[in-house]
DNA sequence: CCAAATCTTCGAAGCGCTTCGACAGCGGAT
DNA sequence: ATCCGCTGTCGAAGCGCTTCGAAGATTTGG
């Protein structure tokens, strides 16, 4: 192994020397710069993580806590995580990945041992039981997701809310009366998982202000339930002619549902989703649909982190506005 | 911050005693090692990782290198991930996330900065850049998937040999004459990915042994491709009546589109896929398939790391046996 | 009852790095 | 010529832990 000590002698210079200028902490003239940067080029030279984090007492490491079981759809979860280990390394950070189920010891762990400088958590739910946890150490965090109580805590997460009023606006303005939020399954909401229902309550909100008549029900997504839940919500109200998926995986079944039912989309009916543009392109026809910003919701959430290292104060919510995009399944009635 | 040298001192004894009694490798006697772990519960006491990987020379860190682009279909990477994760635990290691973009350059950043004890790869092409790198650290290392040239090196995957050589075997056994494996998209086969090339290979060999005539054609995830595959195949060889579906994402299109097609399944054609579990039972019908053994080849890859840390001799290729499942989408014709 | 063997525990060194205080050398102001 | 304030560099201390050798304490066998 190659340390400082073999790089200075290399240089003909003292270990903090070679330190300085890894650093820049002090200023080195132009010449020993040089020198040292040959040395350690040369030698092949990387520092020890270790005595790093032991010596200047921080490790250049960020913990991002996902979750295990996925109520979140898979391919989105991976986007924030591959968009926060990307932007960490462009802060020189490196980042160590925990489960869900290590819960709020897992944190303590992790915020004990020195291992990570910040904790970024997602799949937040409402009243969560890592929160407490957050409070009691004094590690930066950063939560993906809005808790009930967040005052004192640092959060990122779409505007669901918005997200779901936006839906309804859409709605709204294509002609549509009855409208109907194809919902996430039934456990996000046993487990009050904040955006489920704050996408309900903004759906809700403004469908009732725009005078539309609507209908929420909850859907797995597998075929069977998609299927079950369509048939509930038509039987219930057959006039219903929009329709806002939340969950992903019910996409598919659903339009092919709606095709079988002969209900065209978008010429008789609409249909507007909550999802990844990816997804939204796949189908067909194109979904007109409200995007999840994976990519800024992990990029701003390493953002926050550093910040928080930094010494800034980021304490509140970030709330990225829905953007949504219109394509082939929505139509004026 | 809680440190070894307050423990020793709150228990009335010195720190070597107390850090042996955390390690267990010198006898330590009942009476002080209870009065020192009293003493970590009370303080709240956890060593801290920089310190202790300084004077170990280990991390209890095992890096993971996952695919950024995903060719691979994501929920498996995500469940192996998570099969990562959680075996890691279990041998009291945390997880360190790197994606494939950090390259070869990323492997010796972690090898040389000793912050990580070893390696394990994901998403391996026949000739990987990443190979000689591995080569060259002395970092223990394992490849989830398998290069074309793996003297020297630790594998496991799934058997695809096997894999495409069993659903040969499958479509032949039911009486079908003329089969095609709908495959994945051609920037897997142009990167040389391993697991789809030894699928087409076991396959085109078995299907031949047995007298079948096969096709081969490779398919993107969209809705547009599976139709542009599909057709295409049918109009080379409209006899085709057993299909082999390898990329997960163009099952529900080619389900619906073999739907509108009037091709009935299973009673006129068979549809086999290789894929998760999950997906082949929320598909309707439910697919019979040759199950990805995610879960299995995370804890492997941990189960040999850690096998090679313990100074033991792994070299050589794992390779899991397929798993056919009949379910109802394949039936004799 | 003494020496040898064994069990417990301790002190000190050292892992590789950061950082603080100090100091030499320098030019400019006096 | 003298003093001052720089700039550039060095030495030493110390981060919290593991581990080695050794020293007391205790037991065992003769």
């Amino acid at each position: 192994m190659v340390t400082l000590a073999d790089v200075a002698r290399a240089a003909g210079v003292s270990a903090s020397t070679v330190s300085y200028v890894l650093s820049g902490k002090r200023s080195i003239s132009e010449i020993t710069q040089e020198r040292v940067q040959r040395a350690i080029a040369d030698l092949g030279y990387t520092p020890h993580a270790g005595a790093r984090a032991l010596a200047s007492n921080h490790a250049n490491v960020l913990a991002l806590m996902v979750p295990l079981r996925s109520d979140m759809y898979v391919p989105v979860i991976m986007e924030i995580v591959t968009a926060v280990i990307t932007a960490a390394r462009e802060f020189d950070q490196d980042v160590l990945m925990l489960t869900g189920n290590e819960g709020g010891d897992g944190l303590r762990r992790i915020a004990r041992s020195g291992r990570a400088d910040a904790l970024i958590l997602m799949d937040i739910e409402l009243d969560d039981p890592r929160i407490p946890v957050l409070r009691e150490v004094t590690t930066p965090a950063v939560l993906i997701g809005l808790p009930s109580d967040s005052t004192g805590l640092t959060c990122i997460d779409l505007d669901f809310a918005a997200t779901g009023a936006a839906c309804a606006d859409h709605l709204a303005d294509l002609g549509h009366r009855d409208v109907a939020l194809i919902g996430e399954s039934q456990e996000v909401y046993r487990r009050h998982t904040g955006f489920a229902e704050r996408t309900l309550a903004g759906f809700q909100e403004r469908a009732a202000a725009r005078g539309l008549r609507s209908i929420h029900r909850p859907c797995e997504g597998t075929f069977e339930s998609a299927a079950g839940t369509l048939t509930r919500i038509l039987g219930e109200r057959p006039s219903t002619t929009g329709f806002v998926v939340q969950n992903e995986a019910a996409i598919p079944p659903l339009m092919s549902l709606l095709r079988q039912l002969g209900r065209l989309v978008p010429e008789e009916n609409s249909v507007l989703a909550i999802c990844p543009d990816q997804v939204a392109l796949q189908t067909s026809p194109q979904l007109t649909s409200v995007s999840i910003p994976a990519e800024e919701m992990g990029r701003g959430a390493v953002r926050l982190a550093m910040a928080q290292l930094a010494g800034q104060q980021t304490v509140g919510s970030t709330l990225l506005p829905p953007k949504l995009a219109i394509r082939h399944s929505t139509a004026a009635r």
